[in-house]
RNA sequence: GGGUGGAUGGCGGAAUUGGCAGACGCACAGGACUUAAAAUCCUGAGAUUUGCAAAAAUCGUGAGGGUUCAAAUCCCUCUCUACCCACCA
């Protein structure tokens, strides 16, 4: 036979595939459907290794998909606007649009060499007409029904991508894209009123605790951030005299009001510019909130100082002593009322705060297991029994929660609310290469939507083109020039690969229908409070707007997140110069291998570290799949020997135990590393089995269906054996996942080994017929003098069999 | 400060959910084949101690305690670590 020629083979598979168009879906409702998306790449340049991992995987379960006769749509396109490719422009003299389509050929190339199984004709591209003209419709539907709003707020900036972020896309102070630092600047924008969504998205989440891992759920939680709290109203004390007016703050817990020593606002609230004439210190203050609006670095939020605001008190409503007020930049403006009432005995914050300006601290939770009040406690905001607090003394802080808010809302000076952390969604971008705002400046008629019938909306190629004429009174008006963050693009092109072709409507609703929601949504945890929360955001929109009638409430029905890949644990990048290339490894030992690599080498949802070992272990990938190509050969070779009833029983078992294990792992488990081995365990069996055995019917019958369970995995190797052992038709085409008999996963050797475990300790083996009662097994047992002397002259106090697995002797 | 994970040989990682820890693979060592190398095939191996050997004993899943005949797995305390969020009241 000849060699196992890997670049002929994946080459003649892959153009075989391309040619019958054999990954082609239609709607067929006589099939149940599966959906298997990855999340779309920014056409780069070129393909790394996280997309290998991402896309080998959702290969591998279209694929088995197939197999198990589902109707699979696995579609494929490009996140194609952003930032790199203007860039690029600027270097290299090409216009953007140039570049992305170089780029896109190229990945294009590369994936179809990996041997993915997708439906090419379904292909979109974001950055064309016909696909961001629906942004730009969407974005006129959402204005209709009030989602769309303009803002002047303070809003993250990056210096270095020259345009505003979103708050998903600031990370830890820096840019998603770029890494720099932000800065806030004040600024007037588009935004889509996500929170209007937040209660819904947190509460929907309900359905995906079965399909989505507990991680992601609860980063979505944390950043929706619900908190049930109440406003309490604080009355002002100006001039000596207690007023009408008020100060409204949030808090989570109202059952530590009688320590609130004083209240803060933040530097930026109404309150300073509505009672400036009292306040008799307002330069100071205004002072100090130019110096916020123009802090740099963040260390400035972190401090704890303030100015204290002269000239007026506030009352605290529980027990009506006169506190002070303070301005600090420790109170958010954008959060609750931007207003707090500060319980320094409780909140750490406080208490730092209040050791600044000699503020008493009134401790009014006790906790449970009676400690003395110490420097660690103090400040923690335990559940407990509350002191210093009048009637509600010695009441439990959850019961005193809610009678004191009662108390409060019957004297008028509380309510119930909720807040949530998450914000309105920024849309707008100082950038060229993206979705045009289709929005016209008109000086008469004001904010006008550009018209639906002149969508789409291309970009202005002169700069006379930002002038245009108002659809309303014919005058002379002005473009919107941003563009839309291209997080836009990716909340509804799963739905747009439906229909990707459609020029009527964004998607047909009957064929969105079918094969909506995606069974399996494959990608990187980095998406977890960004694109997957948008793009949950934008599914239920679409579905007030009438146009998705799928069951369920929620667009992706179960999420894989890969692990990255990394190398010597940090994320390979571009600027780090850190790139394995993918090429270059399947160039050398083949695709199948790589891709056996990339699922063999760990568990999917596990970091993946490329290390000095790495490239060994693709050898090895490779040489198991040699492995494969020569066991052909042997298994209609002659052995000398010929194999027992029970060898062809223990061989079969094995077969179907792999049969229900790698299954097992494909359908629910997501464990490839585990099925591969499992796999490679049952190769190894059959070599062994071969040496044994003359029935080539038995190692037939095995070998086929490893090549069936390696299909998934290596597809180009396994369809070119399938073809040479003379079979006419191709597995891609096939339902032809093997199925595992019951009965023989029954069958058990007669006589077995069993461990003997002896007051804690494991000391031997016993041989035992299945049939054997407990006694013939303690027999057997003071029959073996090496057992025997581990008891011998002490009282058995428990003797127990578990059958088919253990013996346990308990002696004194 | 809050949230969610993780810690098992030289390495990547298994463990039927409480029942022989280290499957499978990499690296390593020995052997067969070969003029030689590669490839291939076979064999070995957690650590320590005893033994010429066959073998045996002890220890062993981040640390310490507990439950149990039996714990990597369950409970308590702690340490380290990764990721996400973070002055969110």
């Amino acid at each position: 036979m000849e060699k196992y020629d890997h670049l002929k083979i994946e080459k003649k598979w892959q153009i075989k595939w391309d040619e019958n168009k054999v990954f082609k879906s239609e709607v067929d409702y006589y099939k149940p459907k599966f959906y298997c998306l990855v999340m779309l790449p920014y056409p780069s340049g070129n393909l790394h290794m996280g997309h290998v991992r991402n896309y080998v995987i959702g290969d591998v379960f279209a694929r088995f998909n197939r197999m198990i006769g589902n109707n699979v749509l696995h579609p494929i396109g490009w996140d194609a606007f952003g930032l790199p490719a203007e860039n690029a422009a600027i270097k290299n003299g090409i216009s953007p649009k140039e570049w992305t389509e170089q780029n896109i050929a190229n990945m294009k190339k590369q994936l179809k060499m990996l041997g993915i199984s997708y439906d090419w004709s379904r292909e979109i591209s974001t950055c064309k007409p016909e696909y961001y003209k629906w942004n730009q419709w969407f974005f006129l539907k959402m204005n209709e029904i009030g989602l769309v709003f303009r803002k002047k707020s303070n809003v993250n900036w990056c210096p270095l991508c020259k345009t505003v972020l979103a708050n998903e896309q600031v990370l830890s102070g820096k840019c998603w894209r770029c890494d720099s630092n932000t800065e806030i600047k004040k600024l007037e924008q588009w935004f889509l009123r996500i929170t209007n969504y937040a209660n819904t998205l947190l509460e929907d989440m309900k359905q995906l605790k079965n399909g989505w891992e507990k991680q992601v759920l609860s980063m979505q939680t944390n950043w929706i951030g619900k908190s049930v709290g109440v406003n309490i109203n604080f009355d002002l004390f100006i001039k000596n005299k207690k007023t009408k007016k008020k100060l409204k703050v949030f808090t989570t817990r109202p059952e530590t009001i009688f320590g609130v020593t004083f209240v803060v606002i933040s530097p930026e609230h109404d309150f300073i510019r509505k009672f400036k004439n009292f306040i008799i210190n307002y330069n100071e203050i205004a002072e100090y909130k130019i110096r916020f609006n123009n802090y740099i670095n963040k260390n400035f939020l972190k401090e704890k100082y303030g100015i204290p605001i002269k000239g007026i008190e506030v009352i605290n409503p529980a027990n009506n002593k006169k506190i002070p007020m303070f301005v600090s930049s420790y109170v958010l403006k954008e959060y609750g009322t931007g207003a707090i009432m500060a319980v320094p005995a409780h909140d750490k914050r406080d208490s730092e705060f209040a050791k600044v300006y000699n503020i008493p601290i009134i401790k009014v939770i006790a906790q449970y297991d009676n400690e003395t009040i110490n420097s660690k406690v103090m400040y923690e905001c335990k559940d407990g029994v509350l002191i210093n607090s009048k009637q509600f003394n010695g009441m439990d802080s959850k019961e005193a929660s809610i009678k004191i808010t009662n108390w409060l809302k019957n004297e008028g000076n509380a309510e119930k609310k909720v807040n949530f952390k998450i914000k309105d969604w920024l849309i707008s971008r100082q950038r060229k290469w993206g979705t045009p705002i289709p929005i016209i400046y008109c000086k008469k008629c004001g904010i006008v939507p550009v018209p639906e019938r002149e969508l789409p909306l291309n970009f202005p190629k002169t700069y006379d083109e930002i002038y245009v004429i108002c659809p309303n009174c014919n005058s002379l008006a002005k473009r919107e020039t941003d563009t839309m963050d291209t997080f836009v693009d990716s909340s509804w092109y799963y739905m747009r690969y439906c229909d990707p072709n459609n020029s009527i409507v964004a998607f047909d609703i009957k064929k969105a229908k079918y094969w909506m929601p995606v069974d399996q949504y494959i990608g990187g945890i980095e998406h977890a409070c960004m694109h997957l929360i948008y793009a949950r955001f934008w599914y239920k929109v679409m579905k007030d707007l009438g146009i998705v009638a799928a069951t369920g409430k929620e667009p992706f029905t179960n999420l894989l997140t890969q692990g990255m890949v990394t190398l010597n644990g940090s994320a390979m990048s571009k600027s780090r110069g850190n790139i394995i290339s993918p090429n270059k490894i399947s160039g050398k030992y083949g695709v199948d291998a790589l891709r056996l690599f990339i699922l063999f080498a760990a568990p999917p949802k596990k970091q993946l570290d490329w290390s000095k070992q790495s490239m060994n272990i693709v050898k090895g990938c490779h040489n198991f799949l040699n492995r494969l190509w020569r066991l052909f050969e042997i298994i209609n070779m002659k052995s000398r020997f010929s194999a027992s009833k029970q060898n062809k029983n223990e061989i079969l078992l094995k077969m179907n135990f792999t049969i229900k294990k790698v299954t097992e792992n494909l359908k629910k488990e997501f464990k490839f590393n585990t099925a591969i081995s499992h796999i490679m365990e049952l190769v190894n069996a059959l070599y062994v089995y071969k040496w044994h055995s003359n029935d080539n019917g038995v190692s037939l019958q095995v070998y086929k269906n490893i090549i069936l369970l390696m299909y998934p995995f290596t597809p180009h190797i396994c369809e070119e054996l399938w073809e040479r052992l003379g079979n006419n038709n191709n597995i891609s085409e096939q339902n032809l996942w093997p199925q595992y008999t019951i009965e023989l996963l029954d069958y058990k050797k007669d006589i077995i080994e069993i461990p003997v475990q002896i007051n804690g300790k494991l000391r031997g083996k016993v041989l035992v017929n299945l049939e054997d009662s407990e006694d013939d097994i303690k027999r057997k047992i003071k029959c073996n003098n090496k057992l025997l002397s581990y008891f011998n002259n002490k009282k058995i106090l428990k003797f127990m069999y578990i059958k088919s697995k253990i013996v346990v002797i308990v002696s004194n």
